[in-house]
DNA sequence: TGTTTTTCTTGTCCTAGTTCAATGCCAGTC
DNA sequence: GACTGGCATTGAACTAGGACAAGAAAAACA
């Protein structure tokens, strides 16, 4: 049940033997079907979860029920709306289970002791949250400065797993073009 | 020198008069004329400094030497490419002052050192990196989400000095929008 | 002060991507 | 094994915003 986070904390932490147990006992593990949605817009985010198993999709949705996929998120990965979690305030995002899901929870109290009781680990939240933003910057600049097909190529060149686990949709509104428009690219870039 | 980041730092933290001393004893001042290239592309960034005066701005340019402004920062904000002068790598973007800047800059070394010193400034980075990210993410979304026209609208309510400070066409490359456009949109916002 | 450089505006034409609507295509599921 | 509801594809008509060019205005500079 451990094998995952274990072998991801031994890689991105020294902690001792202790305190890998001692952090696993405050993990919480819990499964969810498909299609659940873990967070809704306007509710505070009470939980920061790494996926051991399944597929996760973090988005936005406008007034005009227009959809921005943030994040795809498989295993090994950490969910949260880390701004409400961590202030607990109200979400401005949905995040929702694509596929039947394992996660192991953290609540803000138990994340809280935790990094009292393992200092270590806050320096590892904060590579995790930095090496985030390090990524979300290099992808706005895409997503700004680049077209739909170079875009899609990239997506599929950094996420080659992801468009077999998620409707193609999706992938259209990560990359923020209409779905239609992601078919048409398809069908062309296999047409070469 | 250091009441602007004094001020920063009590509203932050709860550092103690020593550790705040020791603090400041590690910051380096330094002044830049308008127009410095702090940081080049390719360039690894050995900086992370806070603007005690100054305007700043970081941006991406691709092959085509298309730009886009990733952020601007004025005083009492924080810059670096955190992923560059983390880890030691080079950096994908540009930083520039916009104005002639005061900043006080800490090193890798001695922020690593400051924070085995003063660890409950770990936190206070990674809440600073939080919102950050936190800011990104729901700025990616409008990106994506948004007009040109409410992009607009929406920026010079977030950050309402910032047009006075910094040239138009620069405002532009942040929303992600044509200079020309930017204008068009403008003027007809006037007209009503 | 005049000169040079940078920034801003305006117009015209153009295109990448959208919207809408129709059709086909599975994968469940009763 | 037929029926359903989500997905994907395709086409036609449309539009937000881009690219280019040329001038006006405003800063910077000496």
């Amino acid at each position: 049940m451990f094998d995952r986070i274990n072998t991801y904390i031994i890689r991105h932490t020294n902690l001792t033997v202790e305190e890998l147990a001692y952090f696993n006992s405050v993990l919480q593990y819990k499964t969810f079907p498909k299609k659940t949605i873990l967070l809704h817009e306007g509710e505070v985010c009470n939980f920061e979860a790494f996926i051991n198993k399944g597929c996760i999709r973090m988005y936005y949705i406008d007034e005009n029920g227009f959809e921005v996929t943030l994040q795809f998120a498989i295993e090994d990965w950490w969910v949260s709306d880390i701004a409400s979690f961590h202030d607990q305030k109200p979400s401005a995002m949905f995040i929702e289970t694509l596929e039947e899901c394992e996660l192991l929870i953290l609540s803000p109290q138990t994340k809280e002791s935790l990094l009292a009781r393992v200092p270590q680990l806050e320096r590892m939240f904060r590579i995790l949250v930095q090496r985030n933003l390090s990524s979300l910057q290099g992808r706005l600049f895409k997503t700004i400065a680049t077209s739909a097909q170079d875009k899609y190529l990239d997506f599929i060149k950094r996420y080659p797993t992801i468009p077999q686990r998620v409707p193609q949709h999706y992938i259209a509104s990560y990359l923020g073009i209409s779905a239609e428009f992601l078919s048409k690219v398809r069908t062309k870039l296999s047409k070469k």
